[in-house]
DNA sequence: TTTT
DNA sequence: TTTT
């Protein structure tokens, strides 16, 4: 009935960019979220979770973001279920963005050539995209 | 740095309440959480999200809600790792909520017996625990 | 950047329905938002907090909704500055919906009269209507 | 019954920092939150949005934040009344927040004297202040 | 498998 | 494994 999900974070990873069958594009990442408080070993954990990004969105995200960058993400959590290839029945969760806001700038690249996300400015945001109807998701 | 979850939806079972080692209460709960737009199949899908609640809101949980009841949860998403019996690596994701909100009445009890939760009026809501530093979850 | 807003609380009024010069339906109400604290006086204080809705959904609320409604209401922080007709500058905070979910059943009608909303199931959802680039909102 | 707001944008001016009867503290700032579209005319309108911090993180914010910051705020949407100095009624709408989350790196001073929050990392976090049962707002 |  |  209503599922809304809200992260602040730093890529893992690059995002990967896929086409669906029908050609819809889709991104996925992975996201570090460190915990407010730290556990009884006075360590900081941190949640690692996958962000799933469709459409118009998964381009600009393939296009602007890289490892180590900070992001808000607006989405909802999904719960997929399916076997692998041992025929354990597996289940994944994961973020379906609505919204991605880039937080910071891109860092400087090293050697004169444009950096992946170069001209965008910290703070500005990248429009929303609602993904429903969609087929699988192929990550 | 920032993980919040905002749900919707209805338990799919009654609670299951637990003592960790040291004592704290945790109870758990899966929640159905209709999507909001249907598939390509015309079909309404719904992800069953794990929630987990500690200290005194476990408690509250386990003696006012039941199978069915529509609740909203206020919480932040967790992703646990852990190797299995087999030796497979897993990993579980669960919702450890701040809030519980109970938003319609309990049903009515068949046999002149109070059912659990009688007492709780429509809409009532149930302080906030914010869970940290706690051992792990025993379910 | 970001402005997400999600309030649970029952309509303190029947929508009011009006239309924009160029035709776009727009519906008010306000919602009674019970605070989760007591004051010092032991007192439970609520926010009475301006919703508005547009297009498709504006009118699903007008037909379906009426006082003492529960809802939860998904949207953003608006803050609308004018001058009133004595000249002094006022400032209006409202929440523009882009999600509302009723969570309760409409009341019995009286009279054998079927109520408004009287086909609407518990907890059925209705969809979303993001509003943008409209006219002022002429309530 | 649900009542929660979060923002991400920039600090309109430094925070005030004042303090109860009772000696509590109190932070008050306004907050720049861009919107997501642009309205008719093409522009991008932005919602100046008045913060409310107590307690610990009310010194914390007064001591490291400053205009032009970039923060995420999580907390609740307040509407209070009063009569102002004229006799005439108002109503003010602010974020009381419970979390704030420093987005971005204070300047560089200008003069080698250390600014404000100068050894507060980016992303770092100030923790959570839940504030309740407190006296009126001073602002 | 992990980010700063 | 699933709720209405």
């Amino acid at each position: 009935m209503m599922n809304k999900v809200i992260l602040i974070g730093r890529l893992t990873r690059d995002p990967e960019l896929r086409y669906t069958p029908s050609g819809a594009p889709v991104a996925g990442f992975s996201l570090a979220v460190d915990r407010q408080f730290t556990n009884r070993q006075g360590e900081r954990e941190t949640d690692f979770i996958n962000i799933v990004v469709w459409q118009k969105l998964a381009e600009t995200c393939a296009n602007h973001l890289s490892k180590g960058r900070l992001v808000a993400v607006d989405g909802r959590l999904q719960i997929r279920s399916y076997d692998d290839n041992q025929g354990i029945r597996r289940t994944i969760a994961e973020v379906v963005a609505n919204e991605v806001k880039f937080l910071d700038r891109p860092k400087e690249s090293q050697q004169g050539v444009p950096p992946k996300g170069s001209s965008i400015a910290e703070g500005e945001s990248f429009g929303s995209e609602i993904s429903f109807n969609e087929e699988e998701i192929p990550f």
